[in-house]
DNA sequence: CAATTCCTTTTACAAATGTTAAATAATCAG
DNA sequence: CTGATTATTTAACATTTGTAAAAGGAATTG
């Protein structure tokens, strides 16, 4: 497999984490489809209820919702990384939340109950998703102390550290609404500590 | 079994989630340990890398950790929920949370190591902890989303729907703090709204 | 049950963040 | 390239939340 296609790319990063049978990564990719989306698109709009899991093959996307009228980032997605409305698709109730591309983009795309049907007889494919499920819990975990006890301008600077590619492409609106403030705050910031 | 058994308690409430073939659940029952831990002592301490998986049986718990001197709670459990320092577990990383029990509470206790073993024999076992972890995949995405755009004020209102019983039996300056703001904060939301 | 300790509220003031509006700066489309 | 749109910064003021200290309540222990 060429190593530009999106699919064996996507097996590949996975190999990292879980090795899987050449029958399993047949499987899989039968069920994948790749998506292209154009900037500032909708890939899932609110209201539907997800069933389909995403990952990043090349641009970036985020998940956002309103709050008042008030759009709020709440996840940003890069290559490779996962990108799931996980409080619908493991609820089945319909999303409030819409994931939208920041720039042309890439998907892969993969229905969750097919999936799901697969775990059934290939275990190392739902031991994989166990693990991405960890690594996405604990990013969420951190997030949570980051907004449970850290000031705005620590937020801005863990922020800088971990995903220096978020405050270097990314619009200020979405990382103001990212980090729990205004962006007339995160300006504020910025102009402090520059 | 008697259903004072808190094993036996503990896998009637995981068959809701994912029925579990009898085989395994003894397999399962012979990895777990009822601890009894008496009210405000540690169950595990700041510093230890989190190599168990516990459940609450009978009482109440929560993960906390210092905040430049400031104690932080993060997470309440309650009768049969799950108790992980997830950031250490995941990662082998030592953790900076320390779990403390609330009032005199027993738990179940689980040694992860050999647990994820099974997993490799037990199907369903494996989808089970995928499964709680689903759970509480969502749980922590929603609080996420509360503490990122909601105010105090929300978040209280929201707790007090939510999870009555936290606001009933647990001091206020733990929910405070797990809600991301000081005592005398909260003290004042109560003031005005009641 | 008295004393001690811990928990919660209140007060006064300080600091951080929100709101609205306007001014720049940067980007995009024709 | 130019006007229009969008993004970012700045300013002034309002509101929320934090801090420190004190006072009142509740719970625990000897």
């Amino acid at each position: 497999m060429p190593n530009d296609d999106p699919i064996a790319r996507l097996l590949k990063a996975f190999n990292d984490i879980q090795n899987l049978s050449p029958e399993v990564e047949y499987k899989f990719a039968e069920l994948c489809k790749s998506i292209e989306v154009k900037k500032h698109q909708n890939l899932q709009s609110i209201g539907q209820t997800c069933r389909t899991i995403y990952f990043v093959n090349e641009g970036a996307a985020r998940i956002y919702y309103y709050k008042e009228d008030k759009d709020v980032t709440e996840y940003f997605a890069f290559e490779n990384d996962l990108i799931i409305r996980a409080e619908s698709l493991f609820t089945g109730k319909p999303s409030h939340k819409a994931i939208q591309t920041l720039k042309d983009t890439s998907f892969i795309a993969i229905p969750a109950p097919p999936l799901f049907e697969l775990f059934d007889q290939y275990h190392d494919l739902e031991r994989l998703f166990r693990k991405l499920l960890e690594k996405s819990y604990v990013e969420t975990i951190n997030r949570l102390e980051s907004l449970q006890f850290q000031t705005a301008e620590e937020r801005y600077q863990t922020l800088m550290t971990k995903s220096p590619v978020v405050v270097r492409e990314i619009p200020l609106k979405h990382i103001a609404s990212y980090l729990g403030i205004t962006q007339v705050s995160l300006s504020r910031i910025r102009a402090t500590i520059t």
